[in-house]
RNA sequence: GGUGGGAUGGGUGAGUGGCUGAAACCAACAGUUUGCUAAACUGUCGUACGGGAAACUGUACCGCGGGUUCGAAUCCCGCUCCCACCGCCA
């Protein structure tokens, strides 16, 4: 959620900035800003009419007590026209309020002036390429025929336990994603993210902290008879360690990481997207977040960059950074860095990691804040980024790493696994 | 699931209709004293929003939402959460 205070007095920039998006800024800011300053009138009306009243109701506590009670009487009934027109005017205020909520609600963030303007995919930037492109053995298959034939993964037994999307790892499938999930996390933590195993449901004040909801709430599992949601991510559940947190101090960092399954409903996905491990209703993240200084935002970024670019180099996966345009951003985000290994089977791009800086766009919902030295209370900036989600990491290691014989397990993950080759 | 108790500022905790944005104590911060530490003393010490260049000032907030009243932390109604004990269970 964007701060009023800033579109009050940066309304330019900030429509500028949204025009990146190809979000129609001007109409949304105009009719935002018409709405607050009608609010303040009326509030400023509101709060004079509250004193008086104020002033009213001592009055007649002086003369009840003195024993005053016909005067007493008299200025009850002077009061009782007051207080009608203050009734007026306090719905008149809180409807105010509440379309200002509705239309803020509905404001994406501010793209960061790296951003570029674009309307889809097609207009993302690639940065930073980095590996080779492996040439595979004729006749190399996509992950999910490696999967059935070496038996990692059963896609059917799923079906039948809950539904498409929801696979069932087994023998060295299961062991390999063990071995990622811990891999990633010992990484994490050398880097100084704390680890951190937090609850994988989540109750509404949570989604509504981080963004999930009131939109976005169909991408969520939701159980009405507890009203809990399953978490898309373990921003979520971690972010939300920090909600109406005030920070004593300018002295702060945080470093977090979390493994957690995510849960996505995907509703509208369908064909070869959604083939394989390409895209799945239950799935294995380990998560960084960090909560840092204003000041300090532009380094953790690159920090949290080369981390996950560092894990790609010891997986020996080829991949590109992509930074997002404008238009293909989450709602949320101020600048967001996409992560895409190859798949040399499928050969694709697939997205992996998606690192962001949301600033203020958060902490603001979050209610996430500090005191600087002159005591003044200024809004936190928090980041995070996938280190990494398992499922398309797995498609391009089966994929990139087969031969006639098997699957060559990448050096660094061999202490994590227990064996280097996958044969039959 | 059953029964009982509770929710007040960073913490403990007083407050049953106006003198309470809220006692007292603790913690924290600043200062005085001191060779240093300790102690003592003095002062400061909630959040949000509005108005104002600023000093400052207005309003709201005692778990949340409604009601009664000229006036509510205090009375009434509904809800949520927490704690304890019992039952069931990993």
């Amino acid at each position: 959620m964007l701060e009023i205070q800033k579109i009050r007095s940066n309304k330019e920039q900030i429509i500028e900035a949204l025009n990146k998006r190809f979000f129609p800024a001007e109409k949304f800011i105009q009719e935002l800003l018409d709405k607050d300053n009608q609010w303040r009138k009326n509030k400023t009306e509101l709060e004079t009419i509250t004193s008086e009243l104020n002033k009213f109701a001592k009055n007649i506590g002086e003369l009840m007590k003195n024993g005053q009670k016909e005067l007493a009487e008299q200025e009850k009934e002077k009061s009782k026209k007051i207080k009608e027109k203050e009734s007026e005017l306090k719905s008149v205020v809180e409807e105010l309020e509440k379309e200002i909520q509705l239309l803020l609600y509905q404001i994406p963030n501010t793209p960061n002036e790296l951003v570029k303007a674009g309307k889809s995919a097609e207009d993302n930037e690639e940065i930073f390429t980095q590996g080779q492109i492996p040439k595979l053995h004729e006749k190399a298959v996509p992950h999910w025929d490696l999967a059935q034939q070496y038996n990692l993964i059963n896609f059917e037994l799923g079906v039948k336990i809950t539904g498409a999307g929801f696979p069932v790892y087994l023998g060295k499938g299961a062991k390999l994603q063990r071995a990622l999930i811990q891999f990633f996390l010992d990484e994490a933590c050398n880097a100084g993210y704390e680890e951190y195993m937090p609850p994988i449901v989540v109750n509404e004040a949570s989604g509504f902290g981080t963004g999930q909801l009131p939109d976005k709430e169909g991408q969520m599992y939701y159980m009405p008879a507890d009203d809990l949601y399953m978490i898309p991510t373990a921003e979520v559940p971690v972010t939300n360690i920090f909600r109406e947190v005030l920070l004593p101090d300018e002295n702060f960092s945080f470093k977090m990481c979390a493994y957690t399954p995510c849960f996505r409903r995907e509703a509208g996905s369908y064909g070869k997207d959604v083939r394989g491990l390409n895209r799945l209703h239950q799935f294995d993240k380990v998560e960084i977040v960090r909560i840092e200084h204003p000041d300090n935002t532009a380094k953790a970024l690159e920090e949290m960059l080369e981390h996950v670019k560092n894990l790609l180099m010891k997986l020996e996966l080829p991949f590109r950074i992509l930074r997002l345009c404008g238009g293909d951003m989450g709602f949320s985000s101020a600048m967001t860095y996409d992560f895409e290994v190859y798949s040399a089977a499928q050969q694709k791009w697939l997205e992996v990691s998606s690192v962001s800086r949301f600033d203020t766009f958060q902490s603001n919902r979050l209610k996430l804040r500090f005191k600087t030295k002159d005591k003044k209370t200024v809004l936190c900036h928090t980041l995070n980024g996938s280190a990494l989600a398992l499922p398309r990491i797995v498609a391009a290691l089966l994929e990139n790493f087969q031969d006639e014989k098997g699957i060559k397990i990448p050096k660094a993950l061999i202490p994590y696994t227990g064996f280097d080759r996958i044969e039959h």
